[in-house]
DNA sequence: GCTCATGTAGTCAAGCTTGACTACTGTTCG
DNA sequence: CGAACAGTAGTCAAGCTTGACTACATGAGC
C-alpha cells in the first residue's frame, strides 16, 4: 500500500471540502512531493477512483476565477473517513519498510486522541521486533550462517533497519507520554493546510532532499 | 526507480541464461519476494519489458520435461550488462529511503571490484549528509522550527533515519576494508544461485518477514 | 488405481505511478 | 504595449505492480 490515499483523504479531511489542486498545494506545502509519490496523477487519480468506490463525494464546480479548468470539489463520505482511520492506524503499526508510509501518517497522527495513537505505537514497536527475530530466523538456518557470505550483509540492513526504527519510535512514544503537541480532543487543534489563497511559504523553487538525478 | 530490474538482470547474470521460473526461484532463495516487489508477475514483465528494450537476448525453448508451459531463456546483452552495472552503482550511491533497492544492490555487490564498491559507499556517505542538511534547511524555515508543531516529527524521522542509514554504511565500509567477503577480481566468486533441480533450502512454506495481513 | 497436494511455468485484467503535456489567466518588466 | 513567465487546474499514454488465475506433471497416500 503506498501512502498517496492516506495523504489525500487527510488533505481533503483537513479541508472539509476541497478541489485536487488544493490537495496538491498542500501535500507540496507538507513537503510529500519530495519523500512520497504525490505527484498529480496520482493525486488526481486517487481523487477519482476514491470517488468511484464512495469514499469521497464530488461537487462539480464552475471554473475558478484564477483560470484554469473547471474544478471538481471533494468531501469524505462516512465511508471515507472510516477508511481514513483504517489507513492511519495501519499505517502507524506496520513495519513494511517504507518510510513515506509512516511520514504520511505521523502528519496525521494528532487526529487520533493521545491514548490510542501511543496503543499503536507501542504495538509498532511489538512488531518491529517480531520482524526482527524473524530476520535472523530466516537467514541463520541449518547450515549456520558462515554460509551466507556477502547476502548476510542484506540481514545486517534489515536488522539495522529495524533497531533504528524501534528506536525511533521509543522516543516519538516517550515525547507524546510527556503531553508533546495537541490531539484530538485536546482544544486548539493543529492546522498545518494552506488557507485558500496563501502562499507556500516552503515553495522556494529550489531543489529539496529527495530530488533525483 | 524499482528494484525489480536490478534484481533481474543480476540473476539472470549469475546463471549466464536463464528463465523466467528460474528467477523467480533464485529471488525467493534470497528472500527477495519478502523485501521487494519480486512477484511472479513484476519479473514475468521485467523480463519482456527489458527483452524488447534490447537489454536481454530470449531463446525460445521446448516445453520443459518437468510440465507447464513451453519456456524462454534470456541472456543478458551487452547494452543488458551495462545497464547491470549502471543501476548497481545508482542503487549502491542514491539515499532514496527505499531499502529493498539498497538490499538487492548488496546482493551483487561483489560483482564490483572492492576499491570501486568501497568508492561508492563513501560517495553514499556523502549523499546521506547531503539529504540531511536539506531536510533540516527544508522544515526550518524564517519562522522558526516552533511552528512546525508535530509536523517535525516528520523532520526527526528523516534525520534518524539518515543517521542510521550513514552509521549502517560506515559499519559495511569498515568490514570491506579489513578485506570481507570476495569481490570481483579476488578469485573463488560466490554464487549464491540455485542449481537446475535444487531445493531452496529457505523454502519452509511458513510466513516469512514482510508478510503482511 | 484415484485423488489431492505440490511443483513447474507463465498469463491476465485491474489498478497505480510517472512524466510530459494542455489550456487558460495574471503579472512583470523592458 | 507586448512578450515572457509564473500560477491555476487538470489530462493522458505508457509503463509498472498486484493478486488471482490457468494448465500440466509428478508423487504420496488411501
Amino acid at each position: 500500500m503506498s501512502a498517496i490515499r492516506l495523504l489525500v483523504l487527510g488533505a481533503v479531511r483537513r479541508h472539509g471540502r476541497a478541489h485536487g489542486y488544493q490537495v496538491r498545494n498542500d501535500l507540496e506545502y507538507w513537503g510529500a512531493h519530495e519523500w512520497s509519490n504525490a505527484k498529480p496523477g496520482s493525486i488526481y487519480h486517487a481523487l477519482k477512483q476514491m470517488e468511484k468506490q464512495g469514499l469521497l463525494h464530488a461537487h462539480e464546480i464552475a471554473p475558478s476565477t484564477a483560470g484554469g479548468p473547471p474544478r471538481t470539489e471533494y468531501e469524505l463520505t462516512a465511508k471515507g473517513t472510516e477508511e481514513f482511520f483504517r489507513l492511519l492506524r495501519g499505517s502507524l503499526t506496520a513495519y513494511d519498510q517504507k518510510p513515506d508510509v509512516l511520514a504520511a501518517a505521523l502528519g496525521f497522527i494528532v487526529d487520533l486522541e493521545r491514548a490510542e495513537a501511543l496503543t499503536l505505537l507501542r504495538e509498532r514497536v511489538r512488531v518491529i521486533q517480531d520482524w526482527r527475530k524473524a530476520v535472523t530466523e530466516y537467514y541463520t538456518p541449518a547450515e549456520g550462517p558462515g554460509l551466507l557470505g556477502h547476502i548476510g550483509e542484506i540481514m545486517n540492513l534489515w536488522i539495522h533497519s529495524a533497531d533504528a526504527g524501534a528506536e525511533w519510535t521509543d522516543g516519538l512514544i516517550r515525547r507524546l507520554e510527556d503531553g508533546a503537541y495537541s490531539f484530538a480532543g485536546e482544544g486548539e487543534p493543529f492546522s498545518g493546510v494552506l488557507a485558500e489563497g496563501e502562499r507556500n511559504p516552503y515553495a522556494t523553487g529550489e531543489r529539496h532532499p529527495g530530488d533525483e538525478r
